[in-house]
DNA sequence: TTGTATGCGTTATCAC
DNA sequence: GTGATAACGCATACAA
């Protein structure tokens, strides 16, 4: 036996003797109807345990009341608190989210896009994948019609809705503190390049040493030590030079931040006195290690909550009068012990 | 100027004078098609940047390739992981995900299900909150011929697909661990009794302790202590017992294991010599706090590969010749320094 | 207030 | 091989 079939309009009509459109209207509490056939049919359709179908009711009125979300990797805590904050306001209005992982790669991104676009999605919101390349799928989204929202990695070439933080000024902000805190060597653990947050992490440390009048020394700097495994290894180089640095900003990430504590305490060398070390994200572990890591918190349950009240905002607007837009979200310097010389008892 | 009409295949069939009918079909690659035509239309529809509207497509084949997924909250570490695990399964099948969070509430997980059924979902897969009562609205995705699919957190009265871990079995071995280890009074956080899960995390506790011919001491057993605050609470009443534990099984999450450890630290008693901690989840924080705290994999996103797995396998089937079947993944003991008071020198 | 007719974009079933 | 046509389930313009 075949799964039954599932009760329509039509078999609600057929049962009341009146019509489909009748049925659908008083579903909807739409036009004016008479309050009785209104009881009748939602009595009805509880009985007969009628569900809509919302594929034919978003192909009949042309919107899906969905949104897609894509990100590099649904399991990593700033994106599925982001995600979560998506949900929670989303939901609300009644908006479903479909979610895809890009695993980084360009390749599947592109897919996810597509995949997106022939759902029909109101909107896509996204996080590039540290591939890089060009975006023409992303400019095909907005060719669709679709509102496209970027967040935290953003191509900014794009005239997007984009929904960022202030990196920048936070990581100016980060070293600065560091500097404060009578650091001399500060090296910076970098990201892609490609990535523009990584730019910009890497600007806020090169200005707040210039601000502070400090020289900037290129042997500090080191390339795409994002994981743990890559944050360790650039530390042991690091505090292997003849002029080893005495603070270290790990700005792709905690975990690389937690690479560098690892292979300090392995060293012998005093966090935060012989070495100060600053992370980025406020990952939770960063609480919890001893000493307790410096880092910046991104708000990132509020990115999403910002991201999600952003498209309601601009929903109704058709695409050509769409106006590209920028909300920045302060982050937070969260000052923890790794940093802390001077408070010391 | 309204957003631009997308293209259809009547607009492909209009441009090329030939039959919708046969773009479609030239389009999905389907019957047997005339080679010149189908490389018409393709380029064509290239050309024309046509999408297909899944939507349409969706209704008329009366599928609609899509997986629903509702968990208590999406950023949490093991949920996160199974979607994750899920995710990158089914993609490759041509599914996408909706993803619903019912943040441990019932009534928001009615919504969910509901919603879920309205989008026409072809599956399921639920990890129920933790507010307990019936589980009508799930029976009444089974009579909507949904496939559905419980995880981790299941209802067990309800005959239906699930895919679980080796709960009580590994309790059981990490209480007895703890005894081997020589802890003679192992106390027991334990979580909400209406879920399974938990039910059977204490039982693996009770088993381990009646194996081992040692007394059950209600005192040792402390309710609802499934959060870090709350976890910490109840350590504090333990510990202050006139004969207090010399263990504590966290049998509700790596975050109530850490509360246990913070005010363990706290109170200078030492861990594990005097204290011995065995967590829930294998938490990241689990491997870097000091000491390391030993803990219970669950293999969170081979459990999300396991569902996507299965829901394929069974999607030919349809609802009436459906058995009810339950997978077992066995989960690891991971053994840190929290427990470890005999290999130390 | 209600009914009739039509279309959303596809695909499946016929004919040809 | 291809074209015409109906149908998926619903919502709306229009008529009554």
């Amino acid at each position: 036996m075949k799964p039954k079939k599932r009760t329509t309009i039509y078999d609600i009509a057929e049962k009341l003797n009146i019509a489909a459109s009748s049925v659908s209207r008083a579903l909807n509490n739409n036009s004016i109807i008479n309050e009785e056939t209104r009881r009748l049919v939602h009595a009805t359709a509880a009985e007969l345990n009628y569900k809509v179908n919302t594929l034919a009711s978003n192909l009949r009125k042309g919107e899906s009341k969905t949104i897609g979300v894509i990100v590099p990797r649904i399991n990593q805590n700033f994106f599925s608190n982001v995600i979560a904050g998506i949900e929670e306001a989303s939901y609300k209005k009644g908006y479903n989210l479909i979610i895809c992982q890009s695993n980084e790669l360009r390749e599947k991104e592109i897919q996810c896009v597509n995949t997106l676009i022939n759902q029909h999605v109101d909107c896509i919101v996204i996080s590039v994948s540290a591939e890089g390349g060009d975006y023409a799928h992303l400019q095909s989204v907005i060719d669709s019609g679709i509102q496209l929202i970027q967040f935290d990695r953003v191509a900014k070439e794009l005239e997007t809705l984009k929904v960022i933080n202030d990196t920048e000024q936070i990581s100016m902000k980060a070293v600065s503190h560091m500097i404060e805190q009578g650091y001399k060597r500060i090296a910076l653990l970098e990201g892609p390049q490609n990535l523009d947050i990584f730019k910009q992490r890497k600007e806020g440390y090169l200005k707040a040493l210039k601000k502070h009048h400090m020289p900037v020394n290129d042997e500090l700097i080191v390339e795409n030590a994002w994981t743990k495994e890559l944050g360790a290894e650039g530390t042991k180089r690091l505090l292997n030079l003849p002029q080893p640095p005495d603070a270290i900003f790990a700005s792709t990430s905690d975990f690389s931040a937690l690479g560098v504590l690892e292979v300090a305490l392995a060293m012998g060398i005093k966090v935060p006195s012989e070495l100060g070390i600053c992370g980025y994200s406020n990952e939770a572990f960063t609480e919890i290690t001893s000493p307790s890591i410096t880092t910046i918190d991104q708000f990132s349950i509020d990115m999403g909550k910002t991201i999600a009240e952003l498209f309601f905002k601009e929903m109704g607007k058709d695409a050509s009068s769409r106006k590209p837009k920028t909300i920045r979200i302060k982050p937070s310097l969260i000052i923890r012990a790794s940093t802390n010389r001077k408070d010391k008892k």
